[in-house]
DNA sequence: CAAATAAAAGACTCTTTTATCTTAAATTAA
DNA sequence: TTAATTTAAGATAAAAGAGTCTTTTATTTG
């Protein structure tokens, strides 16, 4: 598993986002219910995705969150970063504790090449244009397209 | 996260094993005091591999486990297969679920070609040569090496 | 055979992640 | 200013992952 299942949900959110005019606030309940996220726990994640300015929000009637830039510019490992921390771009393959790197191990070079790719495709590729396949697979759950 | 806190176990104890010659019989219990991973957990985990004929076990004195074949012949492939499954290698990245591809997203085709990286550097790494290094990590707990 | 050894199996606990529910605070509109 | 709306915050619960402990089964040794 690349991302965790709330990164999973806050990487969502944002492409549902990028369907409206950027700044134009969508109350939490609507992503939520059209997603199938649990509201309050999505509630949760956007507030992690707004303390990294990736999201802006706004209490009230009309209010809700709103991309804080346009969605082309909000990339796979923003969203990752705020999430789930830099563990996936950054961490020890293996999760040896401990390990700096100061004295790397056999693999760690070939690997770092391999990590590489995974880390210019995050920084590279934003969320534009995959609201349709989500809200496809929302309302066809379990439909193996 | 890359792999789970199990599959490091896994590959630190074949990492171990390929210090020694192919076949020989090493008690879990001589592994899990070495690496310093709980004998009981660490069980569990190695049954894994020997139902995935990575590993053979004998019980009662002498006995233990040992490579089923020769160290440079068992892949991160193989151990992660084993035991986390092929979620990694297979699945969503968005862990979208229901998505089969069929009807690709747009990051997809792209996306399998910085996987297909990792892919391919899990099926030709062996763990030979790593037993050093996490040893030396082992005996110096958190002093990032 | 009896005793010691060591994996296999099962029950149980602890922690982290994921999910739900309730209350508070801010904003808007009538 | 009152009511409605909506995020923020906090408490609680369920599920999954990680770790511990006990019992059983298989094997070797004496
Ligand atoms: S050198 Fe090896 S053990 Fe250390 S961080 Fe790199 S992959 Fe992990
Ligand atoms: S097409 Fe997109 S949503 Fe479907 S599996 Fe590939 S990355 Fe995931």
């Amino acid at each position: 598993m690349f991302i965790s299942k709330s990164c999973s949900y806050g990487i969502r959110s944002v492409a549902y986002l990028s369907g409206y005019p950027q700044g134009r606030y969508v109350p939490i309940r609507d992503i939520s219910s059209d997603l199938n996220i649990s509201y309050h726990f999505l509630t949760k994640i956007l507030q992690m995705l707004t303390a990294a300015n990736i999201l802006i929000s706004s209490r009230g009637a009309g209010g809700g969150v709103a991309l804080a830039r346009e969605a082309a510019a909000i990339t796979l490992y923003d969203l990752i970063i705020a999430i789930d921390g830099d563990e996936l771009f950054t961490g020890c393959l293996l999760r040896l504790p401990g390990c700096g790197t100061k004295t790397p191990c056999p693999m760690h070079q070939e690997w770092d090449v391999a990590r590489g790719k995974v880390n210019h495709f995050c920084c590279h590729t934003s969320v534009t244009g995959l609201k349709q396949h989500m809200l496809l697979l929302a309302a066809n759950p379990a439909s193996d397209l």
